[in-house]
DNA sequence: CATGAATGAGCCTTCATTCAT
DNA sequence: AATGAATGAAGGCTCATTCAT
């Protein structure tokens, strides 16, 4: 079933309680590598996880809200790791700017994954008050992330929504019709191109475009 | 009902029965601009063609094979109004290349929306046949456009998978979490940015990247 | 599975479709006899009737629409059946008007029983439209009753009200605690006592003291 | 909360568990005024109580067994004052007992509400013993209850039943389809008459028709 | 005794697809 | 070719009850 090995019968510490949680989003997360948010039910999360599809709802009111948590997570995740990277690194150049934001990107497709979900299916069926606080967390990780950024707040944040848009419209690129033959596939990058590359590539045009003088002391 | 005058008898001749798919194609189109994928069911499409919800699956095997349809219209219209404005305008600057694929942007959310179905959700369920032939047709058609960029193929071809990435991206990231509450909406533009002057940047800035030093006489 | 021995695979005239319509109130009607409200699935009703769970709702939009729509024919019919009783019989007497108003009583402990439902269950998860739709009918029909009574509208309208309170407190009082002992069964009619005897007692007492000169010529 | 002010301890002594029981029963009498049987929930009862869930189950096997001793409860108030005002009050006529026996009827409801229950929905899910040590206590409350009235035991009896008969088919006739458009409502009593009165004067036709030439020594 | 996390059968309902007409 | 009634798997979710703590 899961690969937790051991755990209590029973979650009555608020330890315990945060590690069942998290037992479900890391069973969700094992799914979401491999199946998509349609196909994925409850009841497989429930399997997976070695608990009983009402224990889910325990923790999590919906669907929606199981997964807008997991993408909670992979966010919060990034931004922190990338913020510390900056404040390791301070990088001044494009290049070094945009190599910290694409730090690790090859590992982040379920984040990436989860990001598309967000403005397709996500915002639907989820508490407004949870939305927004989702938000609202979301913009307070995003303003410390910018802090650490050697741009003024207000181009560091246009960076983050380029960022962004990239980041989703090259998982898409990346994603569609798989399996279908390579020698004819023209739009899909050739061998030689790596979807990764291009990725960066662009990135860091637009960072030199965006930070063009706009190089602050942090 | 529908905008169809008159309601359907029987379609014999090929071309009633061409008629007959693009009935239900523009119905489709005419629902997709309000509603989403799941929201969209197949007897909608029906109704709002004026058909039974069988007669879609005599001309469409699957709810998917029937986006992916819709999708590839839309592709092609754009593929050939674009290669026609390149040779009409014969663009030498990364400004004007980007100018005429940022053209009629603002009427192409379906076509975008539609491509974000290809990578999510058009996948499945779709013949391999027919997904190979989707893919054979559109790199025909994208070499078609790509001969009438001013640049050699090969960076022509980046140059539009930049632009699909970002179209992607832009998409999605216009449709996040709309109804939250604009004060803490940080990620998204704030009132006096606008997205697609956003976009815009961003394809200048890659085409001005990837153009460098490369164009050619066409 | 069912009792309905032909029946057409599809049912595609109007006629059909009735014939449908009824064969799922007949299936429903059946288990009703014997299975609590609660109880009763609407997986049992589409087995019960030899059809699939889904084809009950191209008839039926919720659970509680099926069974208004069973309580409506269950009133129809005996309301028919007693208007035309009293145009028969054209009884002068508390007795006689009793006596019809009772007819055929001991047959009735299914719409008794959905009586009991109306003001339980019913009323809830019934589209609006449709809950104002059976009580004008309902209405129009007791208006049709009343005018076969032979008294002024009013009181033959109390006394059809009286009936009502009276049908569903005494089917509910044999209802109550089955199974036990019935020695010590005391506030339980002992077996001498029929409580269809009593039921017609106090039927009979209220039509005597409501009619007390108010006879009209109907 | 509630209104039980502190937090419960260990409930030790017969006595504390008494307590407690009645504890869990005032919860679930103040959340029954407002709301139906199928929508309280256990969880809801449990809350109310200040205890937790399981606790419940302590103290009252199942679901119906607590409402069936909260309708206990509630028939011994009722018989045990309805008695007392018997003695107190001697009446002798028809119109007497009739007033003895509806004495506070407008505070009844929960106890209406209930004995539409018990023919519905209690008498499942209830062990049997414990069923018929319910009938057994109530025959005899009962007994006593007859003991203090004007009439021969069979006859006091009868009276009891048509009286439990009108109240449950009264209180449904009060529920019926709250809330549909009035101007319809021709079942439902007009303005101008109050369903009260109505259940009144039918308790007095009966108890007259009843009581003709029976009334004896207490 | 008390807890409340966990259970899981079972609910109603949807909808892409099939197929008798 | 066209229909639309029928299908039925699958969905998300509820809640009385149990049991490890």
């Amino acid at each position: 079933m899961s690969s937790t090995s051991a755990r209590p019968a029973r979650a009555r510490s608020a330890e315990e309680k945060h590690q069942r949680r998290d037992d479900i989003l890391r069973a969700a997360e094992r799914l979401w590598t491999t199946t998509s948010y349609a196909e994925l039910s409850m009841n497989q999360v429930a399997r997976e996880a070695g608990l009983a599809k009402g224990t889910l709802y325990l923790y999590f009111d919906t669907k929606e809200e199981l997964f807008l948590a997991l993408l909670s997570e992979h966010l919060h995740r990034w931004i922190s790791a990338t913020a510390d990277l900056f404040l390791e690194r301070q990088p001044r150049t494009p290049e070094g700017v945009a190599a910290v934001l694409l730090h690790h990107a090859e590992h982040l497709t379920p984040l990436r994954r989860l990001l598309v979900l967000l403005g397709t299916v996500l915002e639907r069926n989820v508490r407004p008050e949870l939305a927004l606080e989702f938000r609202r967390d979301l913009d307070q990780q995003l303003r410390r992330l910018v802090g650490h950024m050697p741009y003024a707040p207000d181009t560091a944040m246009r960076v983050l929504r380029h960022l962004y848009a990239m980041t989703i419209g090259w998982q898409q690129l990346s994603e569609s019709l798989p399996g279908t033959d390579p020698v004819t596939a023209q739009l899909r990058a050739p061998q030689d191109t790596d979807l990764y590359g291009e990725f960066e590539l662009a990135l860091r045009a637009i960072v030199g475009q965006l930070a063009a003088g706009t190089l602050v002391a942090s």
